[in-house]
DNA sequence: CTCGCTTGTCTAGCGCTGCTAGGATCTAGG
DNA sequence: CCTAGATCCTAGCAGCGCTAGACAAGCGAG
């Protein structure tokens, strides 16, 4: 192996020690204790090494939230491959999401709420995004029935799952009924 | 008039006052810009007076929060007040709902998005959250249909509100087919 | 009217943040 | 071995939330 190619290996190994360990804090402490301080001490290197990789706070947040989506469609593929008829693959697939979203509260903010200077159905969409969501749309727009246009229909299913995950962990839901709104809303949005 | 009594007073205003230029330069450039010492400025006062009136910028945003629920409340019952039947109120209600949303961003963060210590059907939640929600529950609550709970029937219908205003800004949704979702959501959620 | 006290306000400061300039150090190639 | 360049760190700026302690204004008592 050239001189150069390690190099550039090591420089890509720590870039992926730097998005881990901001992961890691967002998960332990939110996202206010992810400073560019904290992550440079805790992997051993000065501020300014963390500025050669991203430009900013906002850069990482996004590489986060890129990682997050591909973890988050291979999340919704899996549970929706192993459910029978079209009824049981969207509450699977409304189960995965908001468990997704409760498991890892940082990583589903980085990627839907903070602005990382991320934009879905866009042309400089990045493709994990592309991805998650095309993994959302296979499984909604199945339901959306005769003469409704699938994507508008995946979107709203999309946004009444967004509405119940942020609103029930900013304690603006109360817990308990989870189960019983997944139902509804599967019986109202997806009924076949 | 007492001394002590135009004493509370102005320091009624003063409070008003800080509450509303919060908002003001929330509206104009983010809660980010939002800080202590901006404010201060001004309003021509030091710091500690704002801390001797709120204990830090979670309380402003508290402030903010409360007064914008009075706000939507109003704005919500006004739209459903003068719409003929239930699908039109329910359109008419949704709409209304969108538009607070994308005209106060700030605002409706710091009710819905924000962490002012703020809790939802919760023993302690203040009255004009109570309210806002009960404006809801009015218009949502009677589509639910029979056999079908009316609270978690309007809290779905909510959270997809929640997910359509909230991706539409952050970007995760086009804002050109807006109307046609809420079309859609009408159709599925509110079918009568 | 004057004195002491409460109440209100400000100045100054601590420790933290994101971010950057410029110097030191280490490495690879001649 | 010696030099050029890449790499990294020390040190610093401006701004943040928040607070301690100094200072002034206004009140009631004598």
């Amino acid at each position: 192996m050239s001189v150069p190619e390690r190099k550039q290996r090591e420089r890509a190994d720590r870039e992926r020690l730097i998005v881990a360990t901001a992961r890691d804090v967002a998960q332990q402490q939110g996202w206010d204790a992810v400073t560019i301080r904290r992550l440079a001490e805790r992997i051993d290197y000065s501020q300014p090494v963390l500025y050669s990789h991203f430009r900013g706070k906002r850069e990482i947040i996004r590489a986060v939230a890129l990682d997050g989506a591909a973890e988050m469609a291979t999340a919704l593929r899996t549970a929706t491959s192993t459910a029978g008829g079209p009824r049981a693959r969207v509450t699977a697939l409304a189960h995965a999401y908001l468990d997704f979203a409760a498991r890892n509260p940082p990583v589903y903010d980085a990627m839907f709420q903070l602005d990382a200077g991320l934009a879905f159905a866009h042309e400089n969409t990045p493709q994990p995004l592309r991805d998650a969501f095309a993994a959302l749309l296979e499984s909604l727009g199945e339901l959306a029935g005769d003469g409704v246009h699938p994507a508008p229909f995946a979107e709203v299913c999309w946004a009444a799952l967004h509405g119940l995950a942020t609103l029930t962990r900013a304690r603006r839901l109360p817990p308990q009924d989870t189960e019983r709104r997944i139902e509804l809303l599967a019986d109202r949005l997806a009924m076949i």
